[in-house]
DNA sequence: GAGTGAATTGCACAGGTATGCAAAAAGGCG
DNA sequence: CGCCTTTTTGCATACCTGTGCAATTCACTC
C-alpha cells in the first residue's frame, strides 16, 4: 500500500542518464542541455518525481524554512501579521514554521531551541523577547533574527518597530488639543519596549503640555484586564478621555464604557486606540487610533531578514516605520487639527 | 565569524566514544548504559550539541512537521485553530508548516505540492479542499490529510466538521419560533461544504414549519459582499430576521443595518451568526449564534491525523461535532425556548 | 578533417543521522 | 574460574541530493 517515494535515481534511471544530470535540472543556474532537461522532465513527470527538500538542506546548508514565534493570537494584529509574512515569504521561496510560546521568557528560550533543530535560515520573533544567552546561539549559529514589533537593547538582533515614542506623543498632543481635561492611560504590557514606550511618550507629550494625566493604569495587552482597569478607572476617576496601548484592548475599554457604564463615546469620554487593526475602521467601534503600517513593518522585516540571510556579516539593524494618527469617530477631533 | 555546526561526531570525539553511540543516546528506547549516557551528555552540554531533525528525517522517513493550509484569517475562527493546533501538536512533539492559498482551487494543489516536498507526516487543511488527482497522490504517498471545517466526498480524506445541515435547521426553527415573518439568509460561499450545508439546513427547517424565505443571497464568506447583500436586501425586502452564514460576515451585517440603515437589532432585525469566535461574546455585538466547538475539532482533527500517521492502514474517517445556539442578544428569544 | 575552446555530462563524495549486525563487555550461575 | 545469556558498543551502510573535478561531447574555425 505504502509506495516507496521516487527519488532522482528512478528517475534517472528511467530517463537513461546519471543522478547529478536529475540534480541539475532541478537545480537553477546549473548547466544542462535542452534535450537533457526534456528527458528528464518528462520522466520525473511520469514518476511524479519533486526533489525532497530535505536532504537537499542537508548539503546546501539551508532549509528555506524561517522560523516564526509568536505569543498570542487574539490580537487580530499578528494573524494580519502572520498572512502577510506568509505571502510575501512564500513569493520570495521560503515557508514558515510556526511555533507558539505562552507567556513570555522561560518558554520562548525552549521553543527557540526546538526551532533551530529543524535548521531553520532565520527566526522572526513576533511580540516576544529572547534571553542574552540564546541571542548569542544564534548569532553564533549563523542564524539571524528579526524581532517583530519589539524592541530589545542586544546589539546581534535586528528589530522593526513603529516609533511608538512618538506615536504616544502624538497622540498626547491630539488629546490636550481636543481640550480634554482628566485624561488617563491603560498602558500595555510594561515588560515590553512597545508597551513602555508608548507610555513614556504619552507621558512625555502630556507633560510638555503642562498637562497631568488623571490615572495611568496596567492594562497587561489583555483585553480584560483592560475591562476590569476601566471599571475601576471610572469608579475613581471620571476621566474624559483615554488613550489605550493598543486596539484590542480599546475595543474591551469601549465595550465596558458604552454597555456596562452607559456611557457616550466620543460624548463623555474619547477614546484612542494604537495599531490600526481592521476592525478599529468596523462601524461598530470606529476606533480613532494611531496606525502601524503592517505592510511596511513585515516587508522591511523580510528585507532584512533575507539580506542578513545572504550576507551574514551585515549588522543588524534597529528600523523605526513611522504611522499616521487615523481619524475617526472614538475621540472628539480638535477644530483644525489637520 | 559564522561556527561550524556542531555534529554528533564532534561529540563523540569529545566523550571518546561512536558516533552511533551519540545518537542512542538521543534516540529515546535505544540501548545506551547510564555510564554512557552521562558522559555523553557532558559533551553534548559543553559543545552545545542538538540533533539536526532535518538529517534525522532523512533517515527515519518522519520529519515532525505537519503542514497546514488555510486560505485567509480575517475571519478570527482561523487564527483561534491556527493557534490550537500550534500547542496541541507541539505537545506531541509535532511543528507547524503554513501555507496561506489566496483563494481556492488551482492555488490550493501547487501549495501542497510544495508542502509535499518538506516530506511533512500529515496534512490539515482548513476550509479549503482540494482536487481529486492531488487527493490520491497524497495517499499514495501515504501522507494522510485531514480537512478541517470542510466537507469533501472524496474516500481518501478525513474530515472534521460541525453538523451544520443540523445547525441551520436549528436555526430557522429558532428564528420561526421567536415569530418572525420575513426571514432571510446571507449565505457563506456556495463553493464550500459548509456553506452549502447550512444553507440546505436552514431551508429544510423553514420548509418543514412552511415558511418560504423572503430572500437568500450569497455573502461569499466575506464581510464586504456581505455588507453590499445587506443593503440590497433591506431595500427589497425589509426582512425582519437574517440568518448570515459566519460570524465574520454577521458583524459585517450588524455594522449596515444598525449604522447606515439606522435600524435596531434585534428591535427590528433580528440577527444570528454561525461559529461563535471570541467577539461574538463582546457586547457590542453580543451575537446569537451556533458554535462551532473550535477546541474539541481540533482536538479530534490532531488525534485523527495522528493516529493515521502511526498506522497508514486505518480508514479516512469523517467526523461531525454537535453545536449548541448560544443564546445573546443580537435576536429575539422566543418565549419558553430552552 | 584537424584543432581549439566552450558546453555538457558522469563519477565520486559529502552532508548528519539512525540502525542491522557482529563483536565486545557485562552479568549470572554452578 | 568457566560457561552461557543478556546487554552494550562499534562498524559500516543507507537516506537523497548537490557539486567539484575530470572526461566527454559539441560547435566552430581554418
Amino acid at each position: 500500500m505504502a509506495e516507496r517515494k521516487v527519488t532522482s535515481l528512478d528517475v534517472a534511471a528511467l530517463a537513461g542518464v546519471s543522478q547529478s544530470a536529475v540534480s541539475r535540472v532541478f537545480t537553477p543556474g546549473a548547466s544542462v542541455s535542452k534535450k537533457m532537461a526534456a528527458r528528464v522532465r518528462d520522466a520525473a513527470n511520469e514518476l511524479g518525481y519533486r526533489p525532497n527538500v530535505l536532504a537537499r538542506s542537508l548539503i546546501t546548508g539551508r532549509s528555506r524554512i524561517i522560523g516564526l514565534v509568536v505569543a498570542y493570537l487574539e490580537n487580530p494584529f499578528y494573524p494580519d501579521a502572520l498572512e502577510r509574512f506568509s505571502t510575501v515569504l512564500q513569493g520570495e521561496g521560503y515557508h514558515i514554521l510556526v511555533f507558539m510560546t505562552s507567556g513570555a521568557g522561560e518558554g520562548v528560550d525552549r521553543v527557540i531551541e526546538e526551532l533551530m533543530d529543524y535548521q531553520v535560515d532565520g527566526i522572526i520573533t513576533a511580540s516576544v523577547g529572547m534571553s542574552d544567552d540564546l541571542a548569542s546561539r544564534c548569532s553564533a549559529a549563523g542564524i539571524p533574527v528579526v524581532l517583530f514589533n519589539r524592541g530589545q537593547a542586544d546589539d546581534r538582533l535586528a528589530q522593526v518597530t513603529s516609533d511608538n515614542i512618538r506615536g504616544g506623543r502624538r497622540i498626547a498632543e491630539f488629546l490636550v488639543a481636543g481640550g480634554h481635561k482628566r485624561i488617563a492611560h491603560v498602558a500595555g504590557w510594561q515588560g515590553s519596549s512597545t508597551g513602555r514606550d508608548r507610555k513614556d511618550g504619552f507621558l512625555a507629550g502630556l507633560d510638555a503640555a503642562g498637562v497631568m494625566p488623571v490615572s495611568v493604569v496596567e492594562g497587561e495587552y489583555s483585553r480584560e484586564v483592560a475591562a476590569e482597569a476601566t471599571r475601576a478607572l471610572w469608579a475613581e476617576h471620571k476621566p474624559d478621555a483615554i488613550f489605550v496601548g493598543n486596539d484590542h484592548m480599546a475595543f474591551g475599554v469601549i465595550d465596558v464604557l458604552r454597555h456596562e457604564l452607559g456611557l457616550s463615546v466620543p460624548g463623555d469620554v474619547s477614546v484612542v486606540g494604537y495599531d490600526d487593526v481592521p476592525m478599529a475602521g468596523w462601524a461598530a467601534y470606529d476606533l480613532t487610533t494611531l496606525r502601524q503600517p503592517s505592510g511596511q513593518m513585515v516587508a522591511r522585516t523580510v528585507e532584512m531578514l533575507l539580506e542578513r540571510i545572504g550576507s551574514p556579516d551585515v549588522a543588524a539593524r534597529k528600523e523605526m516605520i513611522e504611522g499616521d494618527l487615523i481619524l475617526r469617530g472614538s475621540a472628539r477631533v480638535p477644530e483644525g487639527w489637520t
